[in-house]
Order: C-alpha cells, then structure tokens, then sequence
DNA sequence: ATTAGGG
DNA sequence: CCCTAAT
C-alpha cells in the first residue's frame, strides 16, 4: 500500500518543464514555474536508496496490496470517471537506444563483410526490444494519460512478455519485477545472489549474446498507436526506433514507424518459453537496467509495478491521469532527446574517440555519422575508405541510430512539415548533442587516452565484441532538443533506481545529478516511505554526490533536507479523507501541481523560439474588424471582441486582440515616421483614437458616477466620421 | 477564464 | 507575442 501510494505521488511533473506553446487553445496555462536549484544526487545514491526501498517492498504482501486495490478501484473510478479520455494527445516519438553494429575487419578478406550478430542482435537488439516495449506502453500512458482498459490485460502481459510467457490474465507475483531486480541488485551489491548467482556480466550472458530479441518486439504495435484524441489537433506517433542505418532487419520493422493505431487487443505475441529462472531474473534485470535510461522506461518501471502488482489498470490509469491532470492539454512542439543508449556510458571524452583512437580514418567515420541523416547508405561505403595497413584498425560500422527523439506535432501540420521536423531533431542530436562510446565484450571503454593496443581493440579476438553507441550528450544542450530537460543517462551502469527519476534529473559532469524537484521528492519518498514529503516549491532539497568509483556498489545515500519547510503536509489530506483511495486521487493532484514547477534545464534559444507561436501581423481588413469591434464593445472587453469579429480565427486570441489593439493606439500616436511594419490607414488610426478617447471617458464617468450600465450612453461611430452604429449588439443601446 | 499591463 | 497578476 505505502508503495503504491508512493508510486503514485512520485511520478509527476514529468515533462512539465517543457509546455510548448502550439496553438492558443491548446495552451494550458500552467503555474509560474520555480527553479529548485542545487538539486544533486548522485545515481548511486539513488541507486542504494531504491534498492532497500525495493527489499522491502518485496515483502509487502501481494495480496494486501491486491485487496486494497479492489477496493481502491472502485472508488478512484467514482472519482475520476470525467477523466476517462480526458486527452488525446498523440506524440511522434522516435526512439532507439541503440548501438552501432560494428563490422570489425580483419587483414582476412573473407573476414570483412562479416557481421557480428552475437553483438548485434544478443547484446543489442534484445536488449533494445526490451525496452522498446515497456517503454512505448509507458509512453502510451504518459501521453495520452489514459489507458484503455484492454490495456489493462495487455499491461500485464507487457511486463512479463519479454522474458516470461504468461496468460493474458495472468497477474499474479505482483512484485515480480522488484524481485528480479532485487536479486540482481543483491548481484551487484555484494556479489552474493540471494538466489542463483547470475552471471555478473548481462552482456556476456549466452542466451542474451546470441539469442533472437524476444518476440515481444513484434507485439509492439500493438501496444503503441493511441487512438487520436477528439479534440487534440495533435498526433502523436510513436516512433520507436528511427533506425539509420542501412542494413535492414526484421527484427525492428515491426517496432519501427508505426503510426497506425493497431488493434491494443491484438494477442501478446507469445515468447519462447524461457521456464529457466536465471535466464529470466538475467532478461528482467536487463530489462530494468536498460529501461532506465529512458524517461518513459523510467515510469513504465513503476507502471509495470504498479499494474502488475495490483492487476487493477482501471486504478492505474486514473490515478495516472489525475496526476497528469495539469498537462493533459500540453503541447509538445519541440522535441526532446532521450537517452536510452545500451552503452549507458556518457561524457569523458568518448566521445572524441574517433578523432583521437582512429587516426585520419576515424573522421571520415565521424563525419558519416553526422550524414547519417542525410546519406545514411554511404554509410557502408565507407568501408572502402579504411586501407588496410596493418597498424590500422578497420572497423566498419553499419549502422547507428539516433537516440530517441520525442516529437509532437499539430496534425493540421503537413507531411513536409513532419519531415523537416524529424530531420532537425536527428540532425540537431548528430551535430554536437551525441557522445559515442565504446564497448569492448560489453563493458564500456572509459578511459580515452588508451590507445587502441592497450586497450586490446586492435587484438582480432577483441574485434567480435567491440561496440559503439550513440548517446545524447548530457552536457550538450542540443538546440531545438531537451528544452525540458537533459536526457537521463547514467554515468554508470546504474540500474533501476534513477529510472525513478526520469526527465527529473540532469547528470552533470561531476558525475552528480541535477535532479528536479519532483525527483526530488520521490527520493525522499522512497528514502522515508512512510512519510509522504511535502512537494514545496520552495523547498531547496539537495542530496551530496559521492559517486562510487566503482559502478557496481552505490554509495550509502546522503540525503541533505537543507530547508525542509513544510507548510501542507499531503499527509493533512490523508487526514482528512475518509478513505485511502480518496488521498490517492488527491495526493497525486495536489503532487501534480508543485512538481509542476521545476524545470531544471534552461531551454535553450531555438527551442524558446520553436515553441513561440509564428508571428502573424495583423491584416488590414483584421485591424478594420478590430476597430469596429472594439468601437461597438469598447475597450476591456476582449472576449466580446473576439467573440465578435474574431470568432473564427483560431489563432487570434482575445489576448491577441489587446495587445493589437494597444499597439494600434500606439502606432496611432507617434508620427508616421515611425511606424513600421505594413502602414496602417490613418483613418483606423483616427478610429482607434476617437474610440480609446471614448471609452476611456465612458470608463471614467462610470466610475465616477457608479452608473448602472444602463444608463450609459450610446457611444456613436458616427461622430468619428466613418462607421456606423447599426450593431443590434450594442449593449450601450 | 478574462482582463490589464509590463516586457 | 509572451508572461504575470489580479479578478
């Protein structure tokens, strides 16, 4: 129950840094957003805090947790049925975490054109297929902030898809995926498993190196795709994987570009039995490990945990939407990197391994994969440019992709319109906003100043399991990309713990996290479950970063509550709600509106300006309309006004109609040496003034006198010479 | 949600 | 046009 409210409390503010501005009746006015500087904590800190959480979670009785949620249900849905389809907003998310496949070269010709599928498809693509799943239905979840309710079976099927089959129904081990992490948690941690010892490397796993991806991959489709929401003019496509590389497969078509709505029902594609628990609890630790690294695997963690656990998707999703109420309306124009890179490996100079470790060849290679976008082919041709001598080493990499981009567009936009705004965004995180990193036989090459020889990639036998990924670059603040926020990626292999965090936290260099507030506060929730944290805005939380030199033991955490001022404890609501389920549905709304105030990134300029509506000056048959709407109505009362003159165009809002209108008097009053822009008739301009000094008048007397409406006189356009008052909707008539 | 006003 | 404050 405590998690399970925790949960719920901990998952907001999600994307709320970044509230685009599309078209003005979409906006959502959304509360003045704070910063919560200084918000750090390292990933092992995390990673420790959650671990305990996530032991004793463990033990919560499943049952319990399944009888609460019964009764939960009911009367979280009497609460929230308004909020069944409260949004149909429709993102294009293109996503991949993913890893070059790389071709090492061999002096033997017949070597060359050689793949290394254990590399490829084992340690990559499965892992990859993974979290494409979970992630795109947590997508799904996020973004639409509902889930139908033939989700619910789906749900669960999701979360055990990939690694175990089950049936449709099957809901049971609600805490299955806690304790599969648990287990490798205990791996990690003290090398010592609580059950079978797994093997201490994923990556080097048999059945992960050179098995297919799971099947799950192809269920995909089926998981994506939300319907089109009535009154959104947004479409969203869930992208999963933007491949750019050349050589096609099968085993990503499916999950890749789908932008039709598919049948949610459609069967869970069943997955090899895989009975042998090792291999699943392996499967499964990859699973969250890896799922990490995105934003929206940072949620589907707790959204498989949640669904599974309590089996209740009806729950689950108003409690989502509840949460997510503030956003439902949030446009997302820009769009946002993602990082889920396998390698998970970011910053210290990786990235320059091309230009310092692959002498001269290494920059056509570079280069390449800047033009991935555009001349993805020539990627392969390229092998042709490594000479072979011999103290050279040839690599030949096929293919990359970029990492998952998130983008929302109007569906009024046009097809063009969608590919220059894929193109950007690919070509924004290939120009500067990637750092690559190397992986040899699956652990991440970290230090940059080895040489290749040193490092034994330049040994054949080292060739097979020599691997780049392409990683957003955390400290990249890519333009046009991560206006919200920086992508979650770990400067370690941290596991499920930071996914908690999502978009909420920015890993510095220093190998310390900028988390959110929201992050924030989950931490603490997860630190004191018991208590349920004040999300204040004002609270300055920090956490102190003692990064462990080595990855695979988290440090103990080091929560600092530097001024833990809490004025509203969410616990007064429990206080006062009779029963639990209704603090569930309240804690999450009031939770929703203080985590809403915390973008930690600073949007950059491009982004600022994509998300700035398109300036639209005024026509001169619009200021005509203005002026004698407003010379009937009079001033102050811009609804009216646009009810009246502007009602069908959508993009002039009554706001806009002010600030014209004031920019009018504006122009009206300096000389016409100083205007600018297209010359407005000065017989408007005369207008404008005559009926501003009117109602400026009327406005006065009003005041003065306290006249009933009334009373007021007519204000006549004729006295001004050019219109006519023939408005049967002049009230002052 | 509107309105007013500064930027 | 944007953003905020005040209704």
């Amino acid at each position: 129950m405590v998690l399970q409210k925790r949960l719920d409390y901990g998952f907001n503010g999600y994307q709320v840094p970044t509230i685009p501005r599309a078209t003005r009746s979409a906006r959502k006015r959304v509360p003045f957003r704070k910063r919560v500087e200084g918000n750090r904590i390292s990933a092992f800190d995390l990673l420790a805090t959650v671990a305990g959480t996530l032991l004793l979670d463990k033990e919560s009785s499943p049952a319990s947790n399944n009888a609460w949620n019964a009764e939960d249900q009911s009367a979280v849905e009497k609460n929230n049925v308004k909020e069944e389809r409260q949004d149909g907003d429709q993102s294009l998310k293109l996503e991949t975490c993913n890893v070059s496949e790389l071709v090492p070269q061999t002096n033997d010709p017949n070597y060359s054109s050689r793949e290394s599928p254990s590399l490829q498809n084992g340690t990559q693509f499965g892992v990859t297929s993974a979290i494409t799943t979970s992630e795109r239905l947590d997508y799904q979840k996020l973004i639409n902030g509902k889930i139908k309710n033939e989700m619910g079976g789906l749900a669960c099927k999701v979360e055990t898809g990939p690694f175990v089959s089950r049936t449709p129904g099957d809901c049971v081990e609600p805490v299955s995926e806690n304790k599969v992490l648990t287990d490798e948690e205990l791996d990690r941690t003290n090398k010592a498993s609580s059950g079978e010892v797994a093997d201490k490397c994923p990556l080097e796993d048999p059945l992960v190196l050179d098995g297919k991806p799971p099947a799950v991959v192809s269920s995909d489709s089926s998981i994506k795709a939300p319907s089109f929401g009535e009154h959104d003019p947004f479409i969203s496509f869930p992208i999963q994987q933007y491949d750019v590389n050349v050589v096609s497969r099968d085993d990503d078509e499916k999950s890749s570009g789908c932008t039709h709505p598919s049948p949610i029902r459609e069967p869970f594609r069943s997955t090899p039995r895989i009975g042998d628990r090792r291999i699943r609890k392996i499967l499964a630790s990859r699973y969250w490990k890896v799922a990490l690294r995105s934003k929206n695997a940072t949620y589907s963690n707790y959204d498989e945990n949640l669904k599974s656990g309590y089996c209740n998707r009806s729950t689950y999703k108003r409690l989502r939407s509840g949460r997510n109420f503030p956003f439902k309306k949030r446009k997302f124009l820009h769009y946002t990197s993602e990082s889920n890179s396998d390698g998970g490996t970011i910053g210290e100079g990786i990235s320059d391994l091309p230009e310092k470790n692959i002498n001269g060849k290494a920059s056509i290679l570079y280069s390449k994969m800047h033009g991935v976008t555009g001349e993805p082919s020539s990627l392969a041709d390229q092998r042709k440019s490594f000479n072979s001598r011999d103290p050279h080493v040839k690599l030949r990499i096929k293919s990359f992709r970029v990492p998952e981009l998130f983008i929302e567009i109007p569906e009024s936009a046009t097809v063009g319109s969608l590919k220059r705004t894929v193109k950007e965004a690919v070509t924004a995180i290939l120009g500067g906003g990637l750092c690559v990193g190397v992986l040899l036989q699956g652990k991440k090459v970290r230090d940059d100043n080895k040489t290749l020889l040193q490092t034994g990639i330049s040994r054949d036998n080292q060739m097979d399991s020599l691997g780049f990924s392409l990683e957003p670059n955390p400290s990249h603040t890519s333009p046009s990309l991560c206006p919200g926020g920086s992508p979650l990626t770990l400067p370690h292999d941290i596991p499920l713990p930071l996914a908690s965090l999502g978009e909420e936290a920015n890993f510095l260099s220093d190998n310390s996290i900028l988390i959110h507030e929201a992050a924030w506060f989950k931490c603490m929730e997860l630190v004191s479950p018991g208590k349920l944290y004040p999300a204040n805005p004002g609270l300055v939380n920090q956490v102190t970063c003692h990064p462990s030199t080595d990855p695979c033991i988290p440090n103990a955490c080091d929560f600092i509550e530097s001024n833990n001022d809490c004025t509203a404890s969410p616990t007064d609501m429990f206080d006062k709600s009779t029963t639990e389920s209704k603090a569930l549905v309240a804690v999450p709304a009031m939770s929703v509106e203080t985590l809403a105030a915390v973008p930690v990134h600073k949007k950059s300029k491009q982004s600022e300006v994509a998300q700035r509506r398109i300036r639209r000056p005024f026509s001169i048959s619009e200021v005509e309309a203005l002026v004698q709407a407003v010379e009937k109505l009079g001033t102050g009362r811009w609804r009216d006004v646009k009810l009246r003159a502007f009602d069908n165009a959508k993009h002039r809002t009554y706001v806009d109609l002010k600030d014209k209108w004031k920019t009018l008097l504006h122009t009206a009053r300096i000389s016409p040496q100083q205007r600018r822009g297209e010359p407005v008739p000065q017989e408007l301009l005369d207008r404008v003034l005559n009926a501003h000094t009117y109602w400026s008048q009327q406005q006065a007397k009003q005041q003065q006198q306290q006249l009933p409406e009334s009373c007021l006189p007519h204000y006549n356009s004729t006295m001004i010479g050019s219109g006519r008052c023939d408005d049967d909707e002049n009230i002052l008539g």
